[in-house]
DNA sequence: CCTGATCTTGAAAATCGTTTTCATTTTATT
DNA sequence: AATAAAATGAAAACGATTTTCAAGATCAGG
């Protein structure tokens, strides 16, 4: 993502949080940054780090506030991982899922799984209604890959 | 299960832990069966409680190494879920994945997902190798279905 | 059976990530 | 500028999990 595209998205972001009635301001705008600027799913302390070089008085409090305020508008997803849930990424689009580098965490998104056939034999199988999934692949990034 | 099964299984499962060094004890036993007991994910919590109806002495520290030990020898998997993932599961038997109720949280597992065609697409469109997938479905179990 | 080596246990304290509290500052509206 | 509402950071509280440590249980060998 080029510096002005990223300008672009991170101010889109605040647009909206504005809408919802929320403010804005320099330490939630430097989060926001941080978050978009990333290739990876970052946890808390990762994007207090990174927003702290913009506003070095920044508290930890402050991004677990706006994790959440962003969580409550949908436009970001934690992460499922082993040990906890607690990485935060740009909510997918639409039905799209994670795919995540299990060497350098690089997360991209995907589309396309078809398991409304599978949902009707489970269905029919176990007798329960289903209503929701959860699908996150995990494999080596281009980069990561052994040449 | 059955009485009889349940005590079989639990039997299995402390020959498994003998078997690796672990000794036989009676803290062991109780933990395990209430794992074995539950339709259920069950967290430590429950499970101490559970397990203190036999062994009123028990203390929580013990509940959390003997899943860690189980975790070790593969006997029990974590659930994953929204807040944590700290419920504990007899492990998946080959490739299986949970199908969770979201109302009482009854647990069941299914086979027949083939995603390998969507792996080979993924990996073609963004040149990742995949290595792993996690697939999770929620639903209303039969007793929790409106009627 | 004893006995020692090793593993297990529970209580208490420590740790770690996260949330709450509260007084102060900042933002948005008049 | 004056005001009301929201945001902030420091500190304290919190809850789940882990570590420490002294005492107790299990197990293999004699
Ligand atoms: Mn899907
Ligand atoms: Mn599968
Ligand atoms: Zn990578
Ligand atoms: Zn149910």
């Amino acid at each position: 993502m080029s510096p002005a595209e990223l300008d672009q998205l991170t101010s889109e972001w605040l647009d909206k949080l504005q809408e919802s009635g929320y403010r804005r301001t320099d330490r939630c705008e430097a989060i926001v940054r941080a978050i978009l600027a990333s290739p990876r799913a970052m946890d808390p302390m990762e994007l207090f780090d990174e927003a702290r070089k913009d506003i070095p008085r920044l508290g930890l409090v402050t991004v677990y506030r706006t994790i959440q305020k962003l969580a409550d508008l949908g436009l970001v997803e934690r992460l499922h991982q082993e040990e906890g849930c607690h990485r935060v990424l740009p909510a997918t689009q639409g039905h799209q899922h994670f795919l995540v580098c299990s060497s350098c965490g690089t997360v991209t998104y995907f589309a396309g799984d078809n398991l409304a056939g599978l949902f009707e034999t489970i269905a029919a199988q176990t007798g329960f209604e289903i209503q929701e999934h959860w699908l996150q692949l995990f494999g080596l990034c281009p980069a990561c890959r052994p040449a």
